[in-house]
RNA sequence: GGAGGCGUAGCUCAGCUGGUCAGAGCGCUUGCUUCACACGCAAGAGGUCCACGGUUCGAGCCCGUGCGUCUCCACCA
């Protein structure tokens, strides 16, 4: 059994290894088996083009920690992973690529460039991956899906129809956000509004026919905008403007007479009180333009320059226009005024172009009737956020939700499967092809957008497992289980999915929703490529290792909060990896050939049954911290137990036994092999890697600790009393430690220990302990010692004599002894004062009554023993 | 305008249902070539748990107000 391990540990010589080690055991593959219980996690899809960062990290350690740990407690565990074709950004990025040889798509042709874009997605698809498999990830490979795979667009093109049979999918002109960059509308959770300084312009609109020269004054930040205004409108209840209201006014710089309208929407109190209409280019113009059947005029092309119906502008840049604008207002006399002013202003969450708000034709679907319900399951609880405090936000954004614009002006991505007559304008929704019109037998052309990746990827938990089929899977794994991600795409993704699945599936996507934070820099920065910021997990996997990283976003990660990473900390679980490695060093450097298994021995000391609790107790807390998701809590206790309870003491206190041989310490080898190796197990789960490497080289049952069995608690394993009485001894070498350390005494000048105890056997079983870890060179444990000279060390259940006269200074000694007896007092004080209170007496549980109780005893003895020990000196 | 998070040791953060909760890692100080580990061992210093009120027998923990800070939603031209 014995077996050499380098003194460091290396991660790069196991990870791989290992890592194949698992897939050619094909472990990661779950079939559906209806009699076992599922466990599942749909992986959220990383664009198919992107690279790993530490979101995706975080994201996949989580995750990753959620299935093994259930795969090992038997449930019928998958992951799910795969990845999505980002319509947006894969597009841009293939049309970037293409500008650098000079090609533009309008040249290449949609088929064209469809070829380039799947050549694209084939070269960089795998990347994402295979970086995936660095991290450790135990997702079932086999079952990898693309949401433009066959499958996923059969959903969609089912959902589609559905949606659109019900009406719930229609098409229609509205103001919709239009990326100049991109050449595509996008949806409202599209667009992020950041506050920039901008300025209000005070235009003059003259009155029509007026004589006296009367004009109204409007304020606009979009001065550019004027081209396409068709009415101005004042408040009904205006009386500045009552006499204006159904009267004309000039829009300057075009020959039009634009009429003056009355709306709620204008508000007296706000800029002058009236304000410009240009129901083209502003959502709440577009009602007002609405409301009183105004002109709409589109003045932008797609790249927002000004197109014909600006006049002399057009061709013009809108930031070009805006300028030239502005200085013919001055120009003509229409310029009143310029103010300086903050406003957010919206741009594409892509690109960060400045969005434009247009009319245009496009695919929308009818958010009401599907939000409803999807609020009712997270109501019901059908669907729990973790933290809760998300549900609120999930709530604001369902229902307020406005209707959902799913076309896009792009070419890659899954196309409406809408066809329109090219004679007679007839259109048909169908999930085929359909190449003649139903009507007049013309030729039938497809829409040519196509719909929003969310589209897609709000199918993810059923369209992975067959749906619209009736699949073997889609009945043992759909509803799924968990889904972890980050509170960035709760309106993007999560909300989809929940609307989703409870149209198509009648239920809920998953019972659970994860939610975790953002991994900042180590100034608390987001990480961001254009800030050059971002932390590359695969190079800190180089030089740490996987299980490192892995350990340092799990280990105080609470839920919902963002995290700082930094290089110290993934240090500290590099050391942490390399501290069990030597442990487990040291147990296979004293196992023999007989120590072949993982059983306990007949008979347990009381350092053994003391150790055995704590793994017990271990082993419950970490189970229920991980079934409440506090992932970072049960990896906290494992990490305490390993390195303070496991290394510190228990490894110590065997050493004796280990070089005493014989059946003392066959029992301890035991001890070592049975709490090591099920104390791996617990760890598995966030170091999969080292785990596997030192469980395999430990006796073992099985092929492989990631399917061995999750530990349970053990109730004949809860040696609490002799796990107390334990602790007495502990307290005692601590404290001769501590004084020790006080004196300047080294370890290596030994000194024989006094122990006056009321409980002399446990001391007396422990001696081998105190002399080894307390630096004695022999130890007596009695009832009553008389050594007025020596050092005095006082624990709750003895007083220690150290005989080193010469040490001692008789009056620091002194000062010593009276600070802790006011420190005693202090604590005494404490506890009375709580149970002289009659109202703790009273309400306080029983239980903790009598707690204090015993405190307030044990408090009383130490405070009698450290006066004995003033009295004697000061004799 | 609305909603929410955060504020605990020098730094980064944990603290579950209010009662051994004053914690960890890093950093710092002092010892230690202890036969697994210096990526280590042992001992230590260091905190008005942002402030003020309230609830309670009892408050980092619950409630209110304020301050500081971050984020999300809305988008008044």
């Amino acid at each position: 059994m014995r077996k050499e391990l380098e003194k460091v540990y290396d991660p790069k010589q196991v990870e791989n290894r290992t890592y194949e080690f698992w897939q050619k055991g094909n472990y990661f593959h779950a079939e559906p088996d209806p009699k076992r219980k599922p466990y599942t996690i749909m992986m959220p899809p990383p664009n198919v083009t992107g690279q790993l960062h530490m979101g995706h990290a975080l994201d996949n350690t989580l995750q990753d920690i959620l299935i093994r740990w259930r795969r090992m407690q038997s449930y019928n565990a998958l992951w799910m992973p795969g990845t999505d074709h980002a319509s947006i950004a894969t597009e841009s990025k293939v049309v970037e690529a293409m500008r650098e040889e000079g090609l533009t798509k309008e040249q290449l042709g949609r088929e064209g460039f469809l070829k380039r874009a799947w050549a694209w997605k084939e070269q960089y698809g795998g990347r994402i991956v295979s970086q995936l498999k660095k991290m450790g990830s135990s997702c079932d490979w086999e079952r990898e899906r693309f949401t433009m795979d066959e499958g996923c667009s059969k959903a969609v093109n089912e959902v589609f129809v559905r949606l659109y049979k019900k009406g719930l999918i229609y098409k229609g002109e509205r103001i919709i956000n239009w990326c100049p960059h991109c050449k595509t509308s996008i949806s409202d959770a599209e667009v992020e509004y950041e506050e920039k300084d901008g300025a209000f312009w005070h235009i003059k609109y003259p009155v029509v026919g007026s004589e006296t020269g009367e004009y109204l004054e409007v304020a606009t930040t979009r001065p550019e905008t004027l081209l396409g205004d068709t009415g101005i409108a004042v408040n009904p209840n205006d009386e500045r403007y009552q006499k204006y209201i159904g009267k004309k006014v000039i829009l300057p710089l075009c020959d039009r007479e634009i009429p003056v309208i009355e709306d709620e929407y204008c508000e007296m109190d706000f800029g002058t009180g009236v304000v410009k209409i240009t129901p083209a280019h502003d959502p709440n113009d577009f009602e007002v333009g609405q409301r009183h059947n105004l002109p709409i005029i589109n003045v932008f092309n797609e790249d927002a320059t000004i197109n014909e119906n600006g006049g002399k502008y057009q061709g013009m840049d809108r930031y070009a226009c805006r300028k030239a604008l502005v200085a013919d207002l001055e120009a003509e006399g229409y310029l009143l005024k310029v103010e300086p002013y903050k406003h957010n202003v919206g741009s594409c969450y892509r690109c960060h172009t400045v969005i434009e708000p247009r009319v245009s034709l496009q695919w929308f679907v009818k958010m009401e009737p599907l939000a409803k319900p999807a609020v009712q399951a997270v109501r019901d609880g059908r669907t729990k956020f973790i933290p809760e405090r998300f549900e609120k936000i999930y709530f604001n954004w369902m229902e307020n939700v406005k209707d959902w614009c799913i076309s896009r002006q792009l070419w890659w991505g899954h196309r409406i499967p809408a066809y329109y007559c090219a004679d007679c304008g007839e259109m048909v929704v169908s999930k085929d092809p359909v190449a003649v019109c139903p009507k007049c037998g013309g030729k039938m052309e497809q829409d040519s957008d196509t719909l929003d990746t969310w589209f897609s990827s709000a199918l993810w938990p059923f369209s992975t497992l067959g749906w619209p089929e009736d699949t073997p899977e889609l009945r043992h794994f759909y509803p799924t289980d968990t889904l972890v991600t980050g509170y960035d795409i709760i309106f993007f993704w999560v909300a989809r999915m929940i609307f989703s699945g409870l149209e198509q599936m009648g239920d809920v996507p998953y019972h659970t929703v994860l939610i975790h934070g953002l991994v900042r820099d180590e100034q608390g920065r987001k990480m961001s490529k254009s800030l050059g910021n971002g932390i590359d997990p695969l190079k800190v996997i180089d030089e740490y290792g996987a299980d490192a990283l892995r350990l340092t976003l799990a280990t105080g990660n609470s839920p919902g909060n963002d995290m700082r990473y930094s290089d110290a900390k993934v240090r500290s679980s590099r050391n942490f990896a390399n501290k069990l490695w030597n442990a487990s060093r040291f147990i296979l450097m004293n196992l023999d050939d007989s120590d072949t298994d993982v059983s306990l021995p007949d008979t347990l000391t009381i350092e053994d049954k003391w150790i055995l609790t704590q793994y017990n107790q271990l082993v419950k807390e970490a189970t229920e911290n991980l079934e409440k998701f506090e992932l970072g809590m049960a990896v906290q206790k494992i990490y305490d137990f390993i390195w303070d309870v496991l290394c510190d003491w228990y490894i110590e206190l065997t050493k004796s036994r280990l070089q005493a041989g014989g059946d003392t310490s066959k029992a301890a080898r035991q001890i070592l092999v049975y709490v090591m190796s099920n104390t791996l197990k617990l760890l598995h789960p966030f170091m999969p890697f080292i785990t596997e490497e030192i469980w395999q080289a430990l006796p073992h049952d099985g092929e492989s600790i990631m399917i061995s069995r999750w530990p349970e608690f053990d109730p004949d394993l809860d040696f609490k009393e002799e796990a107390r009485q334990f602790t007495k001894v502990m307290d005692a070498i601590k404290a001769v430690r501590n004084r020790r350390a006080e004196m300047n005494v080294p370890p290596s000048k030994k000194a024989s220990l006094h122990i006056e105890t009321s409980s002399p056997s446990v001391f007396e079983n422990c001696v081998p302990f105190l002399e080894r870890l307390a630096s004695a060179s022999n130890v007596e444990v009695g009832k009553e010692f008389h050594l007025p000279g020596a050092v005095q060390v006082i624990t709750d259940s003895a007083k220690i004599y150290i005989p080193m006269e010469e040490l001692i200074d008789k009056e620091k000694e002194l000062a010593r002894l009276n600070k802790e007896k006011a420190s005693c007092e202090k604590d005494i004080g404490f506890i009375r004062k709580k149970l002289d209170n009659p109202g703790f007496v009273a309400k306080a549980p029983v239980q903790l009554v009598e707690t204090e109780r015993g405190r307030l005893a044990t408090a009383q003895e130490r405070l009698a023993k450290i006066e004995e020990s003033i009295a004697a000196l000061e004799k």
